[in-house]
DNA sequence: GCCCGCTTATACGGTGGCGTATACACGGGG
DNA sequence: CCCCGTGTATACGCCACCGTATAAGCGGGC
């Protein structure tokens, strides 16, 4: 072994990020020591140095990745300002089409349909999305209800739309989407009230 | 052993319900031959009487599954008849209401992210369903792509929502499900082409 | 009442994963 | 230059689970 002669060790965040992709990849009980240390081209050895147990390293991937979704996301989309549909757009790439927070948030629902550790943490960072989805509807729609009912249309809409296998015969999922978020975000009922 | 003195046997339904069970609540890896047979008071003796490995009880189990949630459904749907907001109202309280079949439906969502075999099957699933919705919205709304757009949404909606941690402050999840599904089913934008 | 077949208990070998113990390698600070 | 800490490899005991083999039990048909 030890292609790497001496300088590259393995840190604590090299074993959380592999842990975040096995999760993503396989769910929690496909998170196995053993396995991340083959993919990192190591051996067990050094883990117990960082974790004390397997429990502690789910622990702390829960932590950079409620990190990573909400504080950093928030911070960039505040930071790069704009208007208020540019800043929800920009939410949703960011988490919805990133291609690496999508899988490991689509894996945490279902871990947290089973943990109540999990899905308290996944309520913080459901909370701070919902907010800014109201933010946004609450520019055009003065409704309150129906706010927040145009709000979890569209989060369902981001996260369901995953968990969905249904085809559309001519036309394809994305023109399906494209056209439901039409109808959520831009043509609130109050258009017609001229 | 044995307090059941002689007359039930194990037949391999049990063992499909079991199964089913154990997916609901743990996911596809919770499905262990020894864990249902403790869960059933048996030893694992008899299993492989009915199935040559573990892999014919998932097959199985997927079997049952795509027949109840499917042919039984709409059989039902259909022999008990109503209009077809009724129709499609009780379709959604069948599969997404019932308690049994919404966990074992939820879990083989995320277990078809990962397996192309289990997404091919609920594509089969999720199609019959998004025809029915399809059926209903198509009688009060006329423009195709705005069906197929309302329909994505509502089923996105019954499922999303069990994915979705978030609160909304003094109302219930309720009231707000309500309200969202009053904008997909009940207040199409032609009531105000008048 | 006895036999046959279906269901079950028990025991086994194999595998894979966890957590611990121990010894080896390497690079930076004295 | 040597030592020490940090990572690493290796080996171990343990347990849970799979699939197989084998023997025992129970019920229905005769």
């Amino acid at each position: 072994m030890r292609h790497i002669v001496g300088a590259t060790r393995t840190p604590r965040d090299r074993w959380i990020e592999e842990g975040l992709q096995a999760l993503a990849t396989g769910g929690p009980d496909a998170v196995r020591v053993e396995a991340l240390a083959k993919k990192l081209g190591v051996t067990k050895g050094g883990f117990y140095g960082f974790f004390t147990d397997r429990d502690a390293l789910l622990k702390a991937m829960l932590d950079a990745w409620e990190r990573e979704s909400t504080d950093q996301v928030i911070e960039r989309i505040e930071r790069e300002g704009g208007d208020p549909r540019a800043k929800i757009q920009r939410a949703g790439v960011l988490t919805f089409s990133s291609g690496r927070l999508l899988p490991i948030d689509l894996a945490i629902r279902d871990w947290a349909r089973r943990e109540e550790a999990v899905a308290e943490r996944l309520r913080r960072v459901d909370n701070r999305r919902m907010a800014l989805l109201r933010e946004l509807i609450g520019t055009f729609c003065s409704d309150a209800e129906e706010v927040e009912a145009r709000s979890i249309l569209a989060f369902c809409l981001a996260i369901g739309e995953h968990f969905l296998a249904a085809d559309h015969g001519d036309r394809t999922r994305a023109q399906v989407l494209a056209r439901a978020a039409d109808l959520l975000l831009n043509r609130p009922r109050e258009d017609h009230s001229h």
